[in-house]
DNA sequence: CCTGAAAGTGAAAACCGTTTTCAAGAGGAG
DNA sequence: CTCCTCTTGAAAACGGTTTTCACTTTCAGG
């Protein structure tokens, strides 16, 4: 699903369930972004909006918008997890590694490496998790100016 | 690299390292494991033949496994890393969905997968990581059979 | 309007996996 | 044996996430 307020909408209704103001601004700030966040990210960005969020409230819409379908994980080469908002129904990501963006691309034809994996383990595979790496257009063009990728802890 | 004795031993002797008792048990249980294991399972595993193991030193040997490259990592659909053992140079890992067993395969011909996604979305790849999930043999063949992957918390 | 029930919220506390600190232990070189 | 460095385990510190709890908001029904 799109992270898009209308969409988010919908589900909520579908489930009974609210688009508050403190929801309205965790959305928000999670499609705004072109880049990976963490849930401090999120708080911090969404707290411009809405000031008297709480980081609780960011934990449990974030769920909420997992669950939905909205967001799509990104995991960093040394640990913990980042989100961003998914664009499309099937898609994956590829992270800047200069500048930390993340697109998405839906264009993955597996059928080949699938085949060959489940040949080579004797697997019957079911499902995929791809992300892809490397520098994004602007970066590649002109490497120096790209900021210095993000990096957590130990790096 | 490969996970066994003498490689890790080769390894940490360049480096001005000793393999040390405690060390042994940790690369002995990680090197025996079929499926992925948290740290805490390394420490419980490696215990057994080393009972006064600390699980500080499990973390710390499992950083130098990991920077020596004889580990690899497995993403969890709902977070936390796990730690497989490494037995290829460039490797990917299929999960069984049903028992948790993981198995590398090394034949990934992405070419026209990272064609695709560059030509789509104007990055210039360098990178990419591979996880499949699906049902091993053994699983495939006798479902019933599975026991259920081991879950993290909230599932 | 009320009113009551259910959804939602923020602060603080609890949790829990990981990392750091620290004093003690082991092992090779001289 | 002695020094020096690598290692180690326990305990404390850390930091991100989840839970608890009392309070607020929203909304349907009277």
């Amino acid at each position: 699903m799109a992270l898009d307020a209308d969409a988010v909408v919908a589900e909520l209704a579908a489930r009974g369930l609210r688009l508050t103001r403190q929801r309205r601004a965790v959305v928000d700030a999670v499609a705004a972004s072109r880049s990976c966040l963490s849930p401090l990210d999120v708080f911090q960005q969404a707290r411009a909006s809405c000031p008297d969020l709480g980081l609780t409230t960011v934990y449990r819409t974030l769920e909420l918008l997992d669950e939905i379908g909205a967001l799509r994980r990104i995991h960093g080469p040394s640990g913990c997890e980042r989100l961003v908002p998914a664009s499309a129904e099937h898609g994956h990501s590829v992270v800047c590694s200069a500048c930390g963006r993340v697109t998405e691309f839906t264009d993955c034809d597996m059928a080949v490496v699938l085949a060959a994996a489940s040949r080579e383990t004797g697997y019957r595979i079911t499902g995929h998790f791809l992300q892809l790496s490397g520098l994004c257009a602007e970066c590649g063009a002109a490497p120096d100016r790209g900021r210095p990728a993000r990096r957590r802890a130990k790096a």
